[in-house]
DNA sequence: GTTAAAGTTCAAATCAATTTGAACTTTATA
DNA sequence: TATAAAGTTCAAATTGATTTGAACTTTAAC
């Protein structure tokens, strides 16, 4: 009765797998983004094949809203990708599996547009500073805050080049960066 | 009757130090803390002297509570100083001026507990699954996380050993960096 | 083109984080 | 050491984020 699909009856409700699950989760959430989106990215990386949405929603126990926005929102950020194969007239997914491109993209899309907001709002802060009657050490700090707001721009273009290429690889770089401090 | 302390009436009332303080409580709050956290720092930062603790109350418009609770997280992040001089029987507080050590001292304290807890659980995942009807794939998956948060724990550790240097050789070593890749 | 299942939307409900303020403790000076 | 101002604590209130589910739109099988 309930093998229906392929998903139910294999892992899935497993100890482990439900324990992967919430620890992905709470990482993510701990990262700012929702608990859910780690928890959906956890169980189609878990999953060796497609999954379908009522198998999400029925799993991690989500509302048909719930699903259907947390799915969409991790699409566009391209953590997750629809399937081609699709389970009768459902959907499927399947997880990226590049971390670093999953991370790395979230982040970028994210802290960009703020960055670059935050450096034009410090840089009229520092003109209006300027004509107003602020000393000369206070037109230095706003300018150390727009470096350093442009310093983390730095480091996110850095993150999407290391995009493409692997946790061995980044390991190594820094630990090579790591020695040369 | 006003012109009690010195900072009243100097540029913490004008609009440019409003729209700063304003700026920084929204990337602090952005970035996981409370945005209370980056207002009364930006305002440290940006006072030439010491601020006693009922010139910041009044000022960012906070509550005795919050202030004392905000002020000793500042204080034990080290992020700001209390002041040797004292405004009468108040206590007076300056902004740890480092950025760097900042950021990283409070990234640090946040995500180490947290990477540590988190490879810990997923190894003991791991080993669970491998003894339950898990497949290859998914022990490598899990084993994948493992090597990403044990990476995330290494980008962390260089973030420390960069504390005490200055922007601008931080900013040199990432164009280095950039060109590398 | 009907129809029924899947997917979307968004206002209301729920849940979580932050702030308040009154009661309390500590501290400094008289 | 008495006292009054400063600082702390924490339960309740507020504010903000997330989730739900009912009404709606889209999709695809017939």
């Amino acid at each position: 009765m309930s093998s229906k699909g392929s998903h139910d009856s294999r892992s899935n409700n497993e100890e482990w797998f439900a324990e992967a699950v919430s620890v992905v989760g709470e990482v993510i959430g701990f990262w700012g983004f929702k608990e859910n989106h780690g928890r959906i990215w956890a169980f189609l990386y878990l999953s060796a094949d497609p999954v379908s949405t009522s198998v999400i929603r029925e799993t991690l126990k989500l509302s048909k809203g719930a699903t259907s926005m947390l799915l969409s929102e991790l699409e566009e950020w391209r953590v997750i990708l629809k399937s081609t194969q699709s389970m009768g007239r459902e959907r499927t997914y399947v997880a990226n599996p590049n971390f670093i491109e999953m991370i790395v993209r979230v982040m970028e899309r994210r802290e960009s547009d703020m960055l670059d907001q935050v450096v034009l709002r410090l840089n009229t802060i520092k003109d209006t500073a300027s004509t107003s009657r602020a000393t000369p050490e206070q037109i230095e700090s706003i300018q150390k805050m727009v470096d350093l707001a442009k310093m983390v721009r730095q480091v996110v273009s850095i993150g999407q080049k290391l995009q493409s290429r692997n946790i061995n690889k980044i390991s190594m770089l820094l630990k090579t960066i790591d020695t040369m401090l």
